[in-house]
RNA sequence: UGGGGCGUCGUCAAGCGGUAAGACACAGGCCUUUGACGCCUGCAUUCGUAGGUUCGAAUCCUACCGCCCCAGCCA
């Protein structure tokens, strides 16, 4: 559990210091269920149900924000309650829709027209935008504002039985076309839409306006604390003259925080879902996209998200933070919990020439070099194997800790070699390292104590199995895509996945069945994926590279 | 030029009048059968700028500068 305290935390803490809401803490995650989540959204989770979970009787709602038919579908809906389950939290038996709402909603906007709060506008969206006035202007008052509650009342009535077009009326609060908050300009709070909801179906052809649905949602649930990002600080004033209008039981108080960027991505769901749409990425869940499923499928366990998001902290700064910073969550997290094994991307053929042609043998390796209690498993070994093209230099400088000719290295949990060359074999064209062994050096180490610095991993050709392994790398060239005048979309990464079909694993991994994490030694942390992979036929996507100090020098 | 916010190390972020936490990144070193992991060391005389109050200011006051958000019948 995050002990991090940040501005929200401390303002719950003194609230119920001060004895407000009983003592109660109640919070809400309310995503619109109109596109798939993302970090960004596990950064809300996370505070949300994280402050529920550090207070005691604390709760947190899982509610959708259903006001708008248009944009809505259940198929959202549901991979939103995967990916929140999915993240580690539960909301028990608080799971609630704003749609569910509906009739009450109605009820509290009749309420504001019987107290001359509320009236019905007939202006046009396009005159509505003309008489609300500008930044530096004050609006005029529409003139349909000074309606009689009867006529008020009567005309809601018909727009919520259908008797107008889309369009034709709207349903406005009346507070003040002068004020210097464009949002407390007489908003719109409900608005004829005839398309049919996917809850309530065709019930309704009026539906409410964020505004308006939202601060009661939250006062209806008695949600004490309502945590939503600074683009709504505007909307503040707005939520609360609602509820004190409407004199509501409950007063939730409504707390901004800063969204959550990140380098060499974008994070709205509308780019996201653009992205998806002009098929820039597979799919929502396409591994190089940082929503919540994508992560998933690419092998990012959920605590590491989750200690991202302690990590990086609350406040009101914009930010964008380095993409570095989340890979290295994932690296933590995988460094514990996944079982090493040796594989090859790039096979380059090492031959020992004094290891005998027909001979083979098992080889003891450690599943995990700390925890001997994750076990070991044995690996074949023979005369021909394959190593990384990266670990053969024809001409070295002095610190390649690697094979060049000349050079004594240890095959991993095998035997020290010395290379003596390469050749190219005449009858398949294929390039060969060439080397020797010594016999006496079997497990890595020699009996004269000699030091070897440099160690390489291996697979042995004979009994390799062959894999796909999909590297992904981000999904953009420049840190922040969305600055200048360029569409997000000319930054594109070309280069964001390279599918290597090739790839020579150690036969244990032959036989791994989906959704597992490996680290592959010296090389990376990687996933057989949850969709394509299936034993016999190994498909890994790569979730995050080891740090390589050595590529970083050169 | 209206209103609402924000400006502390490369990036996040503590600090709430008593003399700049921590994390990531970075640079050295140690360890090492993963150039991984781990460990050690270094890394803001300074808190957007300029004044002021005070024995004392990142913290209080004033002015200025910069960045973000708002003119959906989206959320």
């Amino acid at each position: 559990m995050s002990e991090h305290k940040d501005f929200i935390r401390d303002i719950i803490a003194s609230d119920l210091a001060a004895g407000k809401n009983e003592g109660r803490v109640v919070t809400r995650f309310p995503p619109e269920p109109n596109g798939y989540l993302h970090i960004g959204h596990a950064k809300s989770i996370c505070l949300n149900f994280g402050v529920a979970a550090e207070n005691s009787g604390g709760v947190c709602h899982l509610r959708f924000d259903d006001t708008n038919p248009s944009k809505e579908e259940v198929e959202y809906a549901e991979s939103i309650m995967e990916d929140v389950k999915w993240l580690g939290f539960a909301w028990g038996d608080k799971l609630f829709y704003a749609s569910d709402y509906f009739e009450r909603f109605y009820e509290y906007a009749e309420q504001l027209i019987k107290i001359e709060l509320a009236y019905v506008c007939d202006l046009s969206a396009d005159e509505i935008r003309q008489y609300r006035g500008t930044l530096t202007e004050p609006g005029r008052d529409s003139p349909y504002r000074s309606r009689s509650i009867t006529e008020n009342l009567d005309l809601f009535r018909r727009m919520r039985a259908g008797e107008f077009s889309e369009g034709s009326h709207v349903l406005r609060a009346k507070i003040d076309m002068a004020s210097p908050n464009l949002n407390m300009r007489d908003p719109a709070i409900y608005r004829i839409k005839n398309s049919s909801h996917h809850r309530t179906g065709n019930k309704w052809c009026i539906y409410p306006m964020y505004d308006f649905a939202h601060c009661l949602s939250d006062a209806i649930e008695g949600i004490t604390h309502s945590l939503c990002t600074l683009e709504f600080q505007d909307h503040r004033p707005l939520y609360n003259w609602f509820l004190e209008k409407l004199q509501t039981r409950h007063r939730p108080r409504q707390i901004e925080f800063s969204r959550l960027n990140l380098t060499y991505t974008v994070m709205s769901k509308r780019k996201l879902l653009q992205m998806v749409d002009e098929q820039l990425v597979d799919s929502w869940d396409d591994p190089r996209m940082l929503t919540i499923s994508g992560l998933r499928r690419r092998g990012c366990p959920p605590g590491a998200i989750r200690a991202f998001c302690a990590m990086i902290g609350i406040s009101k700064k914009d930010s964008r933070i380095d993409m570095g910073v989340l890979e290295n969550c994932m690296r933590e997290e995988l460094n514990e919990s996944a079982p090493r094994a040796l594989g090859i991307l790039r096979p380059l053929k090492l031959i020992i020439d004094n290891y005998p042609e027909q001979e083979e043998e098992e080889l003891e390796a450690m599943n995990h070099p700390k925890k001997p209690e994750m076990g070991r498993r044995m690996v074949p070994f023979c005369r021909e194997l394959y190593i990384e093209k990266s670990d053969f230099l024809a001409e070295a400088p002095r610190k390649f800790f690697r094979l060049t000719p000349g050079r004594e290295v240890r095959l991993r949990f095998a035997y020290l070699i010395t290379c003596t060359g390469l050749e190219k074999n005449e009858a398949t064209g294929e390039l060969e390292v060439h080397c020797t062994y010594d016999p006496a050096s079997r497990g890595g180490t020699a009996p004269d104590g000699r030091k070897v610095k440099g160690t390489i991993h291996w697979v042995s050709a004979r009994h390799g199995v062959r894999a796909q392994v999909r590297l992904y790398d981000r999904l953009f060239a420049v840190e922040d895509p969305e600055s200048g005048v360029d569409d997000f979309k000319t930054h594109l990464n070309l280069n964001s996945l390279e599918v290597l079909n090739n790839c020579i694993l150690e036969p244990s991994l032959g036989q791994a069945t989906a959704g597992k994490h490996y680290q592959f030694e010296r090389q990376g942390y990687f996933y057989t994926d949850p969709q394509d992979h299936k034993p016999g036929k190994p498909v890994f996507n790569r979730t995050v590279s080891l740090r390589d100090s050595w590529s970083r020098k050169k």
